[in-house]
RNA sequence: GCUGACGUAGCUCAAUUGGCAGAGCACCUGAUUUGUAAUCAGGCGGUUGCGAGUUCGAUUCUCGCCGUCAGCUCCA
């Protein structure tokens, strides 16, 4: 027999004898004994408030309407408009999904079900893996579940109750074990299903109404690759279908943008099992944009007083002996190779290399700060199974940097490379983010000077009045960093450049500089890059313009076409013009028909069409054609020198045309 | 590395219970001379990822390896 009754409230285990204060949004103030029950209160301001109430907010923190309150402060309902109830919603859906396998799968043991980012996950224990029928059946379930409207059923148990409830689910009593003493240990009910859970849940089954199952994965128990593997759904949830539909078109807007799929499209890069697995093959098309990058980031650092080097992408292992990375990080680099009895090895970075250069002569503190810069490939054994296109591979190329300065210097130094940063960014329209990371509990050096530095690149980005984040405990062993998360086109958020100092290496190479006062001081380090690696950074431009590069970094920039072979000498002289103006051009001359001719220049996205017929022949003009207009669109008639002046002036500034108005080809491609 | 799915022409995909491996696009040839997103005809193209096994017969079933995809774990 299901149980359907309504909420019973539970005693409440905590002091029931005092009053709490509660103030509401309108800044009224009501008192009430701990351990009333949040629905109370709010029937208590209004039926329809009630009904539409998903959870509570009390002084910050979420609950939900039958947990006692144990505690006054700010109060405020929250009902589907409040982006805090997605949460709430998500993890109900998962405890639904978890009713729905049980239903079906009365023997599947259950993990955690919590509510991530865009929907919820639920793990479980099975003796066979869930396959892609089963998943839609538990997805008509949950509509079930949903249907039969279960009350999320709260109840406050001691330990003894809470072991006797979950003997079967040993996932479960592991998880009890670990709960402290002082903790209130809380049950839900929805219907059949009962979970060890905190909460908050929604009132019942029947808000959560649009769902859907995404798909399987193995997961670790506990996220511990020694332990067992369990069964992992993943699922989304909205409280509308236009949100849940708005959701599943973003996805398919994702994927419409995957860099492996335009890669092969435009014809950008490959891998090939011959070289191996996580190695780019950069096409010509996807040369040329990686090219640009590296020009324009040369100028820009050149102007920023760096100095230009290179290192051998081989090296004697010993140098990562000195440096400590053949210690901590063996198990990701490349295997040695033996040359005349000494071992050598594929470099996984450009720091001690950069430090060798260093180390070349005596420096003296008139010499810094010294900035080293390189587009350095390196090699780093990665995992097969974290490889992905171009953002996670086996050699890449840093556009990598070290400073070399004083201690005094640091400061001015982080401020130059916050311009950098920030003049680099800008040229590829992404906003960022900052977050500063500090010590971790594995760090290396005294903690004065932790906290000296971490304070120092605060005190940066204040006087800037840049905004940033702190990520406690998040910076390396050797250092306290600064990471800039790029936000995309379609608000994706990706690693952009990081900036961190280093307490470490100048220490291991017994790095020095000759003071003022004529004895020898340690320098401090620097590492920094501006785009991370080229493949990765590439890798996310192309999803970032979804394929339609501004003009500048365009591989074709311009595709001159002849309606008719009695123009194609006009046209021909079109082209020439634009590719003497500097111009990546080409000229489509093929007996095809003119639209099939456009058709192909759409298909790879071609920035610029200049359509040449007898009217344009005569009159030295052309009728353009812009990638970025899309289908619809009339041809811009105008004369080949305004023609050109107009491309080189787009190019020159490296305007950025409005990335992610491209829109899909409609038939075709 | 782990779990699961997948691997057929350059690309996207077919192939009824195991029975002659196919289409569209691309490419080549010819015709077509076109006014803004695919002209017509013909042709080329395959050790069905690799290796073994079962079978009269394997793209199809089994095993191993390689690779790809999703997730987990990892990313100095």
């Amino acid at each position: 027999m299901i149980d359907r009754s309504p909420v019973i409230a539970p005693q409440p285990q905590v002091g029931s004898d005092h009053e709490l204060t509660l103030t509401l949004p309108d800044g009224s103030e009501r008192q009430v004994p701990a351990g009333t029950l949040p629905r109370d209160v709010v029937a208590s301001i209004g039926a329809g408030l009630l009904r539409a109430a998903v959870a509570v907010q009390v002084d910050g923190e979420v609950q939900d309407l039958v947990t006692p309150l144990r505690r006054g402060g700010e109060f405020r309902v929250l009902t589907e408009k409040d982006a805090a109830s997605l949460a709430v919603l998500r993890h109900s859906a998962a405890h639904m999904l978890a009713t729905a396998v049980r239903r079906l799968r009365p023997r599947a043991k259950i993990g955690f079900g919590p509510a991530i980012e865009d929907g919820f996950y639920y793990d479980f224990e099975v003796e066979q893996p869930f396959t892609p029928e089963d998943l839609s059946a538990f997805e008509d379930e949950m509509r079930k579940v949903a249907q039969e409207k279960y009350s999320f059923v709260r109840e406050e148990v001691n330990r003894a109750d809470a072991e006797r409830r979950f003997a079967d689910d040993p996932l479960k009593l592991e998880r009890l074990a670990e709960l402290g003493d002082d903790e209130v240990i809380s049950v839900y009910t929805d219907g059949p299903f009962v979970d060890l859970c905190r909460g908050p849940h929604v009132p019942d089954t029947s808000r959560v109404k649009h769902i859907k199952l995404m798909h399987t994965a193995a997961a670790y128990w506990r996220g511990d690759e020694h332990r067992q593997q369990l069964e992992r759904i993943y699922g989304t949830a909205w409280f509308s279908k236009d949100e849940l539909d708005a959701y599943l078109h973003r996805l398919e807007e994702a994927k419409r943008r995957d860099h492996r799929t335009l890669g092969k499209e435009l014809d950008l890069f490959s891998v090939d099992q011959r070289v191996g697995p996580g190695l780019i093959l950069w096409h010509p098309r996807g040369a040329i944009v990686r090219n640009e990058i590296e020009t324009f980031e040369r100028e820009l650092i050149l102007r920023h007083g760096y100095d230009l080097v290179y290192t051998p992408h081989i090296t004697s292992e010993k140098l990562f002996e000195i440096s400590g990375h053949l210690v901590n990080f063996r198990e990701n680099m490349f295997g040695a190779m033996e040359v005349e009895g000494a071992a050598y090895r594929p470099k996984p970075m450009n720091c001690p290399g950069h430090i060798c250069i260093y180390q070349a002569h005596q420096r003296s503190y008139r010499d810094l700060p010294l900035r080293f810069a390189e587009f350095g490939t390196v090699y780093r054994y990665e995992r097969s199974g974290v490889l992905h296109g171009m953002l996670r591979v086996r050699g890449f190329t840093q556009d990598d940097a070290h400073v070399f300065c004083t201690p005094e210097q640091v400061d001015t130094e982080i401020e130059r490379l916050l311009d950098l940063v920030d003049e680099m960014l800008r040229a590829f329209g992404y906003p960022y983010t900052v977050e500063l990371s500090t010590r971790p509990d594995n760090a290396l050096g005294a903690p004065e000077v932790w906290t000296d530095a971490e304070q120092t690149l605060a005190r940066v980005l204040e006087r800037r009045g840049q905004a940033y984040t702190i990520d406690a405990g998040g910076g390396a062993f050797y250092g306290p960093k600064l990471d800039f998360k790029l936000i995309d086109a379609i608000g994706r958020k990706w690693q952009g450049p990081t900036v961190q100092l280093d307490f470490n290496l100048p220490e291991r190479f017994g790095l020095e500089y000759i003071g003022a006062d004529n004895t020898p001081h340690r320098p401090v380090m620097l590492h920094r890059v501006l785009v991370g690696s080229m493949e990765r950074f590439v890798g996310g431009l192309i999803e970032h313009y979804a394929g339609a590069f501004p003009l500048w970094l365009a591989p074709e920039q311009l595709r001159v076409i002849p309606i008719t072979d009695e123009v194609r000498d006009a046209a021909a002289a079109v082209a020439a013009r634009a590719k003497e103006a500097g111009l990546r051009v080409s000229l489509d001359d093929r007996a095809q028909t003119l639209n099939y001719r456009i058709a192909e220049a759409e298909r790879l996205k071609t920035p610029y069409m200049a359509i040449v017929g007898k009217r344009e022949a005569a009159a030295g003009t052309v009728a353009l054609r812009e990638h970025r207009l899309g289908r619809e669109q009339k041809p811009h008639v105008m004369p080949v020198e305004e023609l050109v002046r107009r491309l080189a002036e787009e190019v020159k500034t490296r305007a950025l045309t409005a990335s992610g108005t491209d829109q899909p080809a409609a038939g075709g491609d």
